[in-house]
DNA sequence: AGGATGGAAGGACATATGTCCCTATGGATG
DNA sequence: CATCCATAGGGACATATGTCCTTCCATCCT
């Protein structure tokens, strides 16, 4: 099992927190499947993912669910409630095995207010995911489901060209549309030849048809 | 004509700048349907709103315009780009009469980089604005035209109930639709007697109705 | 093995929304 | 005054999307 000073050299991180606030951080792991929090619980502490994947999501006054996004190492969670001193905006869940970094908010504001290195390097990091929001709101009020379904395919496999165990409901939240929709374009993709299901996987066998399908916009 | 000090003053802002950086600040004023900038054009100001109201848009590859806000004082525009150093993201043009602080980026990087004030300033200023922009992208996502339009229209009128002239082919395209549907379903408030419209002038009859529609979600 | 279960797949239908038209009207402009 | 133009307003139709339900199959449990 790796310190926590290994994980902070790993990400760059190491000069960034003084001694103090390293030595209130926790290593916590999680199963996959775990909820670290719901939308509207007091947020005391600053997340910083350092292995695994998980899911942020929200739930309408409705109960519609929508997904908002899948994060991986290195990324921090809970930097905007950190900064509004809000409760959590959104449900975070473990989809794999989660190592996370516990950082308590007390020991940030003891040791870190007026700290311009680390105000800068929320900045970059709030202003970057800003931008990612932005465009994913046009993009999903812009575009068609099919075009988002399109898009999330190519950028869900940036190695090999097939989707293992792509929970289809799980998807069609992502993607903002209904679960029997999204089965809909698949079809129809697939009698186009784009992609082949199998037990529930999904090979791609035309990226540029699909690519062509997306017009070239990828999710991120 | 108010000086720049007494703007900074009126809105909190007197002791957040330098005298360097209040001494690079100028005044700018434009007419009513100016673009100030355009989605691509190199940012090296960061303009504070002080005077009238200005309209956020973008463009898709595509030519689909979106309009993605309206602003009135106080606020800031460009502050992304400004953390970010990159080009605007968005077109920003007057929607009435403008009066402007303009304060280059060169002042701001050789008076302030490592100001914690400022950088707090910015920070709260930018997560303020992410939590709305998330809830724009979830509202829209989670709910129809309709809703969105009942919202809009409340939103639009907090003091009369009138919109004197609200462009239709904004409102369509603030609201991410078409302006025939936008037309369809301001043609069903008004046969549901939630609205009168005269002359393109909009009355609202019955907000209990519309708040109703809505399911009690306004934007902003 | 046999039953339970949950997700995949899709049929049928209603509805929401977009696209392409056309007409009317009020205000600007010569 | 005649004309033009932008916008309001809406008809007709195609398409996208949602809802509800049924069937089928792999997997897990006893």
């Amino acid at each position: 099992m790796q310190p926590i000073n290994e994980y902070l050299q790993q990400y760059g991180l190491a000069d960034l927190f003084p001694a103090a606030v390293v030595d209130s951080m926790q290593i916590e792991r999680y199963a996959a499947g775990h909820r670290l929090f719901s939308q509207g619980d007091t947020a005391d502490t600053l997340y910083l993912l350092v292995g695994g994947k998980l899911k942020i999501s929200m739930l309408s006054p409705e109960g519609k669910r929508l997904i908002l996004a899948f994060k991986t190492p290195f990324d921090i969670v809970g930097d905007i409630e950190y900064v509004q001193k809000c409760p959590f905006i959104n449900t975070v869940e473990a989809v794999t095995d989660l190592i996370l970094l516990r950082v308590p908010h007390k020991a940030l504001d003891h040791e870190m207010s007026g700290n311009a290195l680390f105000q800068q390097f929320l900045l970059e990091t709030i202003t970057r995911k800003f931008v990612t929001k932005a465009q994913e709101l046009n993009f999903n009020l812009l575009y068609a489901v099919d075009v988002r379904v399109a898009s999330y395919l190519l950028s869900m496999t940036p190695d090999k060209p097939r989707l293992d165990s792509p929970s289809l409901v799980d998807m069609a939240d992502l993607i903002g549309t209904s679960y029997r929709h999204l089965n809909r374009v698949l079809q129809k993709f697939e009698q186009s030849g784009w992609i082949q299901r199998n037990n529930g996987k999904i090979d791609l066998l035309d990226r540029g048809a699909l690519l062509d399908q997306a017009g070239h916009n990828i999710y991120e």
